[in-house]
DNA sequence: TTATAAAAGGACAGCAGGGTCCTTTTATGA
DNA sequence: TCATAAAAGGACCCTGCTGTCCTTTTATAA
């Protein structure tokens, strides 16, 4: 469904978001190995979350990333929307080059059904959202065990 | 969501039934030309298909492809098993190793919703309730007029 | 002011999915 | 029986996503 980069992506900020409100700032190393993710790679990822000022950074000794204090609320949709496009949501399912209500595929009654749905679910959820679940102790970010 | 040869299987084999009805077995290259797929790339995706047995063929000349008569409804569901795999059906949605209910990822409960509902299409809807779509003129196999 | 810790950035490596091309096999009808 | 039409199959190429590595920049604390 999402690319495997924004599903780092995802859990990447969510970490960030639960180290936050401990006020730290956690770096690459430290997210990485938190969200079972390459290292490298991570930081990759940051580093584009940060371009597009879905998050922030401070560079030297003692730095890391962390939200800025206005951006309160970040969905999951703007960071599917930096990461990989916000293609999905408006492509045919069934592969035509175009989505129609006019000239519909065979699935497009059943298929936009459930593409609107997702869509629902990545407008509403937020990082802060997914991170309130974790914190609560509702849902987890990684498997501890099997 | 799927992938660009199961969109392409999809779509070759609601082309084979509508002609099948016709009492005619197109072959490669009508195929290819009338799903806007590429040629060579659409006879591989057939050849795995007939493979696995979800449609017939006949070499030589005045061959081409078709349904064997004792097959009447072939589900979505199988033909993106065999092209793809079922694991979008089971995997977490938010990155995580395995999807489970007692130890959920802060997506689950909605992702699930959506998940099983794409599942359910899949599995109701065959190629033969497709075509039907196609041949009452309820739905279009491409976009004629852009 | 300097050593160090951290993010940013660029270059490149690996791999799977998508796609092509050419040869082989098989059947038909002339 | 033989030329031809068609699917089957194998080898290969290309691109984009995933992922690594090394260098550069920046800030801080000693
Ligand atoms: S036309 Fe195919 S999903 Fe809308
Ligand atoms: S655990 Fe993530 S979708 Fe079920």
């Amino acid at each position: 469904m999402l690319a495997k980069s924004t599903e780092y992506a995802i859990r990447a900020l969510v970490y960030v978001q639960l180290k936050n409100w401990e006020g730290k700032r956690p770096g690459v190393v430290e997210i990485a190995r938190e969200i079972e993710a390459p290292e490298a790679f991570s930081a990759k990822i940051l580093q584009t979350l940060t371009r597009h000022q879905l998050l922030d950074s401070a560079k030297g000794r003692g730095g890391g990333f962390f939200f800025n204090d206005e951006q309160t609320e970040l969905s999951l949709y703007k960071i599917i929307h930096v990461m990989e496009g916000d293609g999905c949501f408006h492509r045919c399912g069934f592969g035509l080059k175009s989505c129609n209500n006019e000239n519909p595929c065979p699935l497009h009654e059943q298929y936009k059904v459930v593409r609107d749905s997702f869509y629902d679910i990545v407008r509403k959820e937020t990082i802060q959202s997914l991170s309130e679940k974790i914190k609560k102790g509702e849902a987890v970010l990684k498997r501890s065990i099997t």
